[in-house]
RNA sequence: GCGGCAAUAGUCUAGUGGUAGGACACGGGCUUCCCAAGCCUGUAACCCGGGUUCAAAUCCCGGUUGCCGCACCA
């Protein structure tokens, strides 16, 4: 722990991944940049998210960022974003009125008195159109969205139509979400303008229990920390069985999560779940458990939430718009009365992913006297494919070496031409971007048309056929994100 | 939001009330049949605003941003 655990971030910054948004102007906290390289990971990174999640045969929808206040009231973000806060006259210690706190009474650290400080509020607030009149002052409140899911759960009538009336059935959005954080800090991990990645699972209450595909997740090893008993490595399974994860779909959904974070280069060991207490459970939650990302610089954060909000949404805007979210259950027999689905709700924070996913990445290792630092990003997430090199700076190497670069380009779009300084620097610029594959141009190329592929991980080199290049590298590419 | 510390090229840094130095990176050239080699050469910086002073990047004040602690993170 000594080293400086900050390096990942320097050549995020250096390499074109990740920018302070506004620098010119003296920065704005909260809001980042996503360079060049980094704007192409994070998009392959949603791409590989969607195939993910669309392999479970879920929809994806896409809803705006701003809605009008009364999707706020209803969901009960406008009350619990908008509570008063309070500061002590005496240390100027700020808190949020509730019971115990309120404006006038003791400050809790010191014992001085409480002032009001104003409206404390986490979601950004606009005006939709222009108000009228002198009744105008209220009209067309709207917010930014502060998290994707209201989209879903107030189309959930449409949904339920498109799935033929049937459940369970998910649906996934991912897009900007807006938190207007008092201190956002500490790079990508509290933003004020972030992307979220939501899947919504709808589902009968009386069938939390038995998910149609429990068995290819129960003998999943996982990591659990839950808020009452002993942190404890066990299986999905046995998990659900004890009573520790309340049922069979936040256990399926758990255990999709990690294969997903493991899928994109995370770590298992770096990674465990754990539950909320009591106390600190989302307004609308009744179960929640948060993938936790054990950050060498950062300690552990949470990057995915995975809630069980029970029906508190639907019902929320049943009551407030005065439109049904019931649905009819049937047997062979007989229907049933109607019911409000529950929802399991996996959130993605992509951005505090981004991070983690680099910081996994990096590398440093020692190759002679000297470093070599290493991105060893997952194929599908490198940004840059493969790079074309004439092993050295003569007009024949460079000319040919243009021409399986132009040809390569068709295929693979992401890649990148380097004559520039010696050999060895060129793999070494690659290495630190996580270019999974260099392809040199020598004389023997001239003879016979055959090209060196080296390796980024094991620096090895082989030799293969212009004509056989690009299967040879999609080979080691599952997934090809354009 | 509060408190402490900090801010110098793309990156990492040295530095003094009086001409801002280095390393790496980057560009150009030479060299080199495979891992940041070498040689020549070039570009490039004192966060913003105000004050003190003959003179401020340096001292003072305010702001912004970053780091750490507290609070907050629905």
């Amino acid at each position: 722990m000594a080293v400086r655990e900050d390096r990942v971030e320097e050549l995020a910054r250096r390499r074109g991944f990740l920018w302070q948004a506004y620098e010119i102007y003296g920065g704005t906290a909260g809001f980042y940049d996503y360079g060049p390289l980094g704007a192409r990971l994070k998009r392959q990174l949603e791409a590989e998210w969607r195939l993910f999640y669309s392999l479970e045969g879920f929809f994806e929808i896409e809803s705006p960022t701003i809605a009008p206040a009364a999707v706020f009231r209803a969901s009960g973000h406008l009350n619990c974003f908008s509570d008063l806060a309070v500061v002590c006259s005496r240390c100027d210690s700020f808190f949020r009125v509730d019971d115990e706190i309120v404006a006038g009474g003791k400050c809790p650290e010191c014992g001085g008195e409480l002032a009001g400080a104003g409206e404390f509020n986490l979601m950004f607030q606009t005006r939709i159109g222009v108000p009228k009149g002198k009744e105008g002052a209220n009209r067309g409140e709207g917010y930014l969205r502060p998290e994707t899911a209201q989209g879903m759960f107030v189309n959930f009538q449409r949904l339920l139509r498109f799935n033929r009336g049937k459940l369970p059935f998910g649906v996934i959005q991912l897009g900007k979400a807006y938190r207007n954080e008092i201190s956002p800090r500490q790079s990508l991990i509290r933003l004020r303008e972030f992307t979220m990645a939501e899947v919504e699972v709808f589902v009968d209450p009386d069938e939390k229990d038995s998910h149609p595909g429990f068995d290819t997740v129960r003998d999943r090893r996982i990591w659990l920390n839950p808020a009452e008993g002993e942190e404890c490595e066990t299986s999905v399974g046995d998990a659900v069985r004890s009573g520790i994860i309340a049922n069979e779909y936040l256990g399926y959904h758990i255990a999709k999560v990690k294969e997903f974070l493991e899928r994109i280069g995370i770590p298992s060991d770096r990674l465990r779940f754990r539950q909320h207490r009591k106390d600190e459970m989302a307004h609308y939650a009744r179960d929640c458990w948060d993938a936790e990302f054990m950050s060498r610089r950062y300690g552990w954060m949470e990057i995915v939430g995975i809630a069980d909000r029970g029906d508190y949404d639907l019902a929320a805007h049943a009551t407030y718009s005065k439109v049904d979210m019931g649905v009819h259950t049937h047997t062979q027999t007989q229907t049933h009365s109607k019911m409000i689905p529950h929802v399991i709700e996996p959130s993605y924070g992509l951005d505090r992913i981004i991070y983690a996913i680099m910081e996994s990445a990096f590398t440093e290792e020692q190759v002679g006297k000297e470093t070599r630092k290493v991105l060893r990003l997952i194929p599908e997430l490198a940004p840059v494919k493969a790079a074309v090199f004439p092993l050295l700076n003569r007009e024949e190497l460079k000319q040919k070496a243009k021409s399986v670069f132009q040809s390569l380009k068709q295929e693979l779009v992401y890649v990148d031409y380097d004559d520039s300084g010696s050999i060895g620097r060129r793999y070494r610029r690659q290495d630190e971007i996580g270019t999974p594959y260099c392809v040199t141009i020598d004389y023997q190329t001239l003879e016979d048309d055959t090209v060196t592929i080296r390796d980024r991980d094991t620096m090895e080199q082989h030799r293969v056929r212009i004509d056989d290049l690009s299967a040879a590298i999609l080979a080691g590419i599952r997934n090809l994100h354009v």
